[in-house]
DNA sequence: TACACTGACCGCCATA
DNA sequence: ATTATGGCGGTCAGTG
């Protein structure tokens, strides 16, 4: 029987609430995608409480000398504006339970200028770290010890786990989500998440998504090259198997765990995002439909709409010739 | 609308 | 004992 991951969050009064509820989606999420418990999210300030952050919004957090970090657990510290951030570094609760995480947690870090909480707390001498651009300069400054990456997104160092901006906070999740459950799970939160926020009617970040995916998994290089370059012919899922010298079988279980989504439904991705490029270029919907394989008109226009939530007309005249 | 057909998907189970 | 594999068959959605 496996136990739930805790997700700690240290925040205060005036910080960023962003850096907490954008990985706590990630978390979530891949509870949700997954069926299972697999994290738990916590909220914990100095006192306990409600915690109003910088945009106004208040969220009860449990106090922190409450919260005994262990083997199962991750502690993130959340970035703020100078001030509150100031207030924080001087937080001995704050840092007393940081000082315990670097030696039990199974994880620590930060999201954006929450890095100079753990700077202060001592636990970044010697270490390469992420965090916000505009606060590389302050942070060397500060702590001279510490090694300011300014072009990462985020950094993993052992268990130090710090990370730039706000939506990078996002970024670093899915890095330990897929460090906890594999790069399918990953990659099915994140097109979760970025069709969520993506404008509906574009979807670039989609193509970007899928590009990235082929690249990670080179069992399935071939493949996706293979794909990718056949998408007006229809290529069933028990030739992908043979392709790949695996049983159709196989091929369906190692796929799905590689993509975090079925073959069938992968080569349908690809080949719709194809269709965007000839929409793009003004082309008929009967021609794209031909082009990407599709049977009918219909069918494709069906496919289509459920896929990128617009039909293939609206898309044709939002987006031609831009 | 009813129907048969097909492919994809996935749980289950024997086996390596 | 544990894990990956691959075949079987039931269910479902799409198609003509």
């Amino acid at each position: 029987m496996f136990k739930a991951r805790r997700i700690i969050f240290l925040t205060y009064s005036g910080a960023e609430l962003l850096d907490l509820i954008g990985p706590s989606a990630v978390f979530s999420t891949a509870n949700r995608i997954s069926g299972k418990a697999l994290y738990r999210i916590v909220v914990t300030s100095a006192d306990g409480g409600e915690v109003v952050h910088s945009c106004g919004i208040s969220i009860a957090a449990l106090p922190v000398d409450e919260i005994y970090p262990g083997a199962a657990d991750t502690v993130l510290v959340v970035g703020a504006d100078s001030r509150p951030l100031v207030a924080a570094m001087a937080s001995t609760a704050l840092k007393k339970c940081l000082k315990t995480a670097v030696i039990r947690a199974e994880r620590l870090g930060s999201i954006c200028s929450g890095a100079f909480v753990l700077a202060a707390a001592g636990l970044l001498n010697g270490k390469t770290v992420a965090t916000h651009w505009s606060a590389t300069m302050q942070l060397s400054r500060l702590y001279p010890e510490t090694n300011c990456n300014g072009d990462a997104l985020y950094v993993n160092q052992g268990k130090l786990w710090t990370s730039a901006g706000v939506t990078t906070g996002i970024d670093m999740a899915l890095a330990i989500l897929q460090s906890d459950h594999g790069a399918g799970l990953k990659a099915a939160v994140a097109r979760q998440l970025v069709v969520y926020s993506h404008r509906p009617g574009h979807q670039s970040q989609f193509s970007d998504l899928l590009a990235a995916q082929v690249k990670e998994d080179e069992q399935f290089a071939g493949l996706t090259t293979w794909l990718q370059q056949s998408t007006s012919t229809i290529i069933s899922v028990e030739r992908m198997a043979d392709h790949v010298g695996m049983s159709p079988r196989t091929f369906h279980r190692r796929f799905v765990n590689s993509f975090g989504q079925t073959p069938a439904k992968f080569y349908e991705a690809l080949r719709l995002n194809n269709a965007r490029e000839f929409l793009e270029a003004g082309m008929s919907i009967a021609n794209v439909a031909c082009q990407v394989g599709f049977q009918s008109e219909s069918a494709f226009r069906a496919a289509f709409k459920s896929h990128f939530g617009v039909t293939p007309r609206l898309y044709r005249e939002t987006w031609r010739g831009r």
